[in-house]
Order: C-alpha cells, then sequence, then structure tokens
DNA sequence: TTTGTTGCAAAACGTTTGCAGCCTC
DNA sequence: GAGGCTGCAAACGTTTTGCAACAAA
C-alpha cells in the first residue's frame, strides 16, 4: 500500500486528524528517497519550515505506529528511519567495523518470508540485515 | 564462536586491555538470557555492582562492535541489545501497534541467508524482523 | 461544538567530554 | 614504563511534559 493511503487509513481508523503538518512531513520523507534521522527532519522543518520539533516528534512516532515508516538498528549514534515503502524494495548490509550500509537485494529471501503465515499475527513488512565486515576495514586489520 | 572467545580475540587484535569491568558486563549479559536495554546495564550495575556509568556505555559500544553483541529496532523508546550468539538461534515478530515482541524459528531463511556470498564483505551475523499486528491488537480495532 | 493537534517554554533525562589517577601489558 | 581504562563531575543536547490557543470534523 502507498504511504498516503496508508496514513489516511490509520488516521480514520483512530479517528485522528488530517493536519497540513503531517501532511507536510509525509512529503518530504517521500522526497527525500533514502535513509533520514529525527535530525534530518528537524533541521528541515524547526527552523524555518513551518513546524515545530514537537510535531515532529509526535508525527514520527504516528508513522511508525502506522506502519508508514521502520526504524533501522545501523551503528552510530542516531537511529534511522525509511519510508517503509522504499524499504521494501531491498535488504541491508552493515559494517559493524565502520558503520557503512549498502543495500541489496534477495528476492528469494523476500518470497520466503512473505509467504510464512503466523496464527493471529497480520505481517505488513519484514526486514533483513546481514552483519559483518567489508573490504575497507578487512584492510586495515 | 563464542561471546568469550569474540571479546578475547577484539581485545587482542585492537590491542586494547582485558578489565573486570568488562569481564563482569559480559557475564552479566550471559547470565541474563534475553533482550535488554542500556538502562538494564546501569540499573544493575551503576549504584551497587562497582562499574560506573561510563563504562557501561563505553564497553557497550566495544561489545557491539565486536559483535558479541546486537542491537535491535524494536519500537519503544529504548534501543535493545541481545547477545549476537543467542540471537543467532531465532528471529523476531514485532506488532507495531503494541511494540510486543515474539521470537521465531526459521530454518530455511536462515541457511539461505547465510549460502549468500558478498564481494569483499565477510559475513558474520544476520536478523529478520517480521512486523505487523498481533491478534490482541486486532480485536481492539 | 467537541476534542485532537499544535507550539512554546521549562524541565527532565540520557549521553558525552575532559581529566586525573589507576591498572594492564 | 607506556598507554589504555576507569570514574567523577560538569556540560551538553535531545526528548518529554504541561498548558493555552487553534483548527479539523
Amino acid at each position: 500500500m502507498k504511504a498516503r493511503e496508508k496514513l489516511e487509513r490509520y488516521l480514520k481508523e483512530h479517528e485522528l486528524r488530517q493536519t497540513m503538518e503531517r501532511s507536510a512531513m509525509l512529503d518530504f520523507i517521500i522526497r527525500l528517497d533514502g535513509h533520514f534521522s529525527i535530525s534530518t527532519l528537524l533541521e528541515y522543518f524547526a527552523p524555518t519550515n513551518h513546524i515545530s520539533k514537537m510535531s515532529v516528534y509526535r508525527n514520527l512516532d504516528l508513522f511508525l505506529k502506522a506502519d508508514i515508516v521502520v526504524m533501522h538498528p545501523f551503528p552510530g549514534d542516531m537511529v534511522m528511519y525509511e519510508l517503509a515503502e522504499r524499504a521494501e524494495t531491498h535488504y541491508h548490509r552493515i559494517c559493524t567495523q565502520c558503520g557503512a550500509v549498502k543495500e541489496f537485494h534477495d528476492t528469494k529471501t523476500s518470497k520466503l518470508l512473505k509467504s510464512h503465515r503466523f496464527k493471529g499475527f497480520t505481517m505488513t513488512t519484514n526486514q533483513v540485515y546481514i552483519y559483518g565486515i567489508c573490504s575497507k576495514c578487512k584492510k586495515k586489520i
């Protein structure tokens, strides 16, 4: 499902409201087309672009609950996020030494995971992370 | 590889030192046998058990780099951690509504992921997360 | 008209930094 | 003996809280 649809549906289901702020934040995240942190959002919106810090925090939480955005456990000081729709098209490979993250495709695993059926649990997305050491870091050792 | 071996090897390779604090922290994490947050460690060590806040922070970072511990992107305010060795035996299923996390087994996917070969990238661990809605939350809607 | 949402400011909290002294190796 | 490691305290920055005004439904 598209991110905008998800938002509309989630708001309706939970009797929440459509606001300019939510819409603008989602637009930005869609256009951004990549990984981002809370700082990315704050730096863009808080100083000049009409959305206060508080709304950024609160609405990012909402996007997470609504499955519009996923959270990635990348190393480093900042938790990173990505549009769920975008994250569904690839997985991530992470160097535990330098923190470098690469996207890769794996249709086999994707299909296998999508075929799972759990009792009473409805799957929406799945994420795979492969940890290891990249070539640059291997040379250093 | 066992966690303790990993630590020894990592320390040697990076010319770092074995200390009581590192050893005690690893012991605790092994005995704990589950998910934990920084608070879990701080609450145990900082007040009474002889390891200062600072060493907890610094050594947890080291454990992450040494692949002794992995970080999980579970919803909620706290980033969670788990002994890598333990995390290798199962994957995680997460409810995006209430944040409940269940462990599940999937040898097929595990084998498939382990069989991957990347140019210049040496895999150490892999993690799979399945997001969705659990039965309890479905009833509420 | 109701009630969710925003934005502000202040407070609370978690994390980092700098440094002196200690302890591995 | 050299240099990594610890612990303290202060500084820092991020996130939360409470509340009044606003606006979507």
